[in-house]
This record gives structure tokens, sequence and C-alpha cells, in this order.
DNA sequence: TCGCTATTGCGACAACAGTCGCATCAAGTG
DNA sequence: CACTTGATGCGACTGTTGTCGCAATAGCGA
């Protein structure tokens, strides 16, 4: 085992278990820890565009080969770090109303798309995507389970009388937080928070409305 | 002159002339409508992440390092044809109503990112954006351009009584149109007609109660 | 403790991307 | 028509990316 040991510079609580494999053991756990770890570190000190297979080789002590032949080259490093950032637990701030909510929400995605270590991840995902159908599909999983996380401030809202009931949660939260994504990688200008304030003030307007009801 | 000639399937017109330069005289311009063509071939057939600079070079018949001389790599041709794309006059369709107008937008950028050959440049200008700095640019000042131009339709809304003024046009765009960008790139999600149809639903209700004018 | 075998380390290898110096060519000029 | 010069063609070269076969290692079960 030559090579440079991994440097850790953030978020070093690493799952050091991989079940479903045939031999989870000590050995493969460590060098997907390891792996896993330099390719957090990668991403978020040089982003997507500088990551390389044989870079999180040499950081984490792993042979370049042994990660080609478990993850496929830095598409599947990003799939697996996307597939692990989505274990971790999520839940949406709760503010007392839908408005501050959704404001809290798109908050919450700017911060995870710019601040490192999960900007670098989420960024890089989006970016990957593109030429990944593997981690389209990690990414479309990701965005589906926040989605439903996300879902819970529109069901409270509508306990409280705010919604209608029938109001489509997804949609809501499409509709906040969609705005944010399209300054940042399309349209790639400036996102203020007068931004996300309007973003927020439309869609809890509308879906107060009932512009979210499927059928009405 | 050896290699392969130019292989056009599709939109052959290709500006001729490259002002500016200091000698933009008929083989420049031949080779520039050449490389560019076979960057917009290239695209639409394979897509971004297999634009080699070397296949392009041999489809258009101009050498390898006459390419990345003048273009600088993968990055460069996209900038180019995105650049060549923004110089095509665009203009929004004029159906009635702030409603319709939106509903025509949101299905103007859909059909612009996933039919040939406009898709094709179009997504992968998106995605190079991620890497290339200069591609960054380019989408975004296309995008600008874009926002001017479609916010003939909320002028239009406001001459008609639709939208109060003061409007914000292009914070109307964005709100019609965002949500398309967000299920095509970030949630990877498919895009149904009720989708497009819900964007400009709450867009337009919004608007015309107000809430994209700036001070109040 | 011992043996089986999945996994890894290792280095050589092929394929590819990108660069460089130089000879040649053609567009603009008088 | 000749001359100047910027652009191009050409091929060789370097550095990087990804693959392969084989020997060694270390889990895991007996």
């Amino acid at each position: 085992m030559t090579g440079v040991a991994s440097k850790c510079n953030y978020s070093c609580v690493m799952t050091p278990d991989t079940p479903g494999t045939a031999r989870p053991g000590g050995r493969t756990a460590r060098n997907t820890a390891a792996v896993l770890q330099a390719t957090l570190d990668e991403l978020g000190e040089h982003g997507y565009a500088a990551l390389t297979v044989e870079r999180v080789a040499a950081r984490s002590g792993v042979h370049k080969a042994t990660v080609y032949r478990r993850w496929g080259g830095a598409d599947g490093l990003v799939a697996a770090a996307l597939e692990w950032s989505a274990s971790r637990t999520w839940e949406p701030e709760r503010t007392g109303s839908l408005y501050t909510d959704l404001l809290a929400l798109a908050r919450a995605v700017l911060h995870g798309f710019t601040e490192a270590p999960e900007g670098a991840v989420s960024a890089a995902s989006v970016a990957a995507a593109f030429a990944s159908p593997r981690v389209a599909e990690a990414l479309r999983v990701f965005m589906v389970d926040r989605h439903e996380r996300a879902a819970v401030v529109v069901a409270e809202a509508a306990a409280r009388g705010e919604v209608p009931e029938g109001t489509d949660p997804a949609q809501v939260v499409r509709s906040a937080i969609a705005p944010v994504y399209y300054r940042l990688f399309v349209s790639r200008e400036p996102v203020a928070p007068a931004d996300l304030r309007l973003a927020a003030r439309v869609t809890a307007d509308a879906a107060a409305r009932g512009a979210f009801v499927p059928g009405g």
C-alpha cells in the first residue's frame, strides 16, 4: 500500500460498512471509506471538472485499477458520493407558515448547492448527470426523496388551512425552488435574497388560491 | 486538404463571414463554417459527452491543430456554436393572452432543449458551462438575450391591462420557464403538458395580482 | 489455526488528447 | 503579377486516461 494517506478535511464520518456485497469485510470497507472521502475532498477543493480517478486513487491510497474496477470512473465516484449523501437524513425547517417554510427551503437549496462540502457534491452531480446515465438516475432518486421529505411543510400548511386539501405537495416544492436552480445552472445569474422571497411568495399565494390542486 | 468532407445533415446555412479578424478571407471563413457545422452535427448525433476535437476535425476536413489553435478545445467549439445560435433572431409567439403566451414560451423552451439540432447545442451548452467559464459566459449572454426578447409578451400584457404597470418582465419569464429547466436538468423528471400549463397558470395569475412589481 | 477465494496491488500496455516546430499555402496589397 | 504575411497542413512528440494479466494479500468459514 503505497501512495499518499487520505487528507480528511471535513465530514470525516463515513459509513464503514458496505452491506449486500459478498465480502463486506474490513479492507474493502476501509477502501470504500477512503475512496469516497477522497472523492468528497477532491470535489470540495477542485470541483467536478478536475475530478480524476488518478488523483482520488493517490489521495485515498487505493490503487488506480481498484478504483476503476469498483466504481468504473469519475462518474461512478460521483454517483456513489451522491448516494451516500442521500443516505444522510434531511428534514425541512419548520417556521410556522407556508411562505416562510418555502423561503427557508429555497435558502436551504441555495446553501446546499453553494456551500462545501455538500454543495460541491450536489453541483458535481448535476454536471455529471449530463454525461452519465448512472449519475442521472442517482440524482433523480435523490431529488424525489428530497421532494417527499419537503412535502411535509405543504401537508402541515394544509392541516393549518393555509392551502386547500388535495394540493400537490411536490409541485409546490418544485415551484418554489425551480427558480433557484434556474439561476444557478442555466441563466448563470446571481441569486439574490429578493429572488428567493419572490419565488416563495408567488408559490405560497398560488397554493393558497388552490392552483396546485390537480383537479381544480 | 485531406480528411473526410463535411457531412451536413441539417441547418446547413452557416454564416460564411467572420468579421473583426485580421484576415476574414475565403479559406478561413470556409474552415469556420465547416468546423461549426461539424460541431453541430456531432452534437446532434452523439451529444456533448462524445464531442471530440479529433472527430470534429476529421468530419470537417480541417486539421486538428488548426481547430485547437482557433477554438482551444471542445468547450470553445460549444461556445462558438452557442454564439452562432444566439445570432439567429428569435421572437416569442403571440397568442393574445399572457397565460397562453407563457404557455407557448414554456413549450418553446422544452422544444428548444429536446429537439435537434438546437436542442443538442443548448443542452450541450448547459452541460459544458459547468466545466468551462467561457461557455458559462456565452450561456449567460444567450439567456439574457432570450429574456429580453421574451419580455415583449409581458409588455403587451401590461398594455392590455392584464398585469399592472411596473411588472418585471424578466422575472415573469423566469418564473414560467424555470420549472421546465428544473425537470429537464435537475430532477430529471419527464415534462408533461400539464406541468407547462401549471407553471404558466401560476405565473400569469401571480403577475395579474401584481406579484412581480418590485416595489409593491 | 488453516485453507479457500474474492479482492487488491502492481506494472506494463494501448488509446487518446493536446502541443510544437516547420514547411506550405493563399488572401490581401501595391 | 509579384510580394508579404497570417493562417493552415503536417507529423512527431509528450502526458494522461483507462485496461489487462498475474501474483500476493487478507477476509471468512471450517
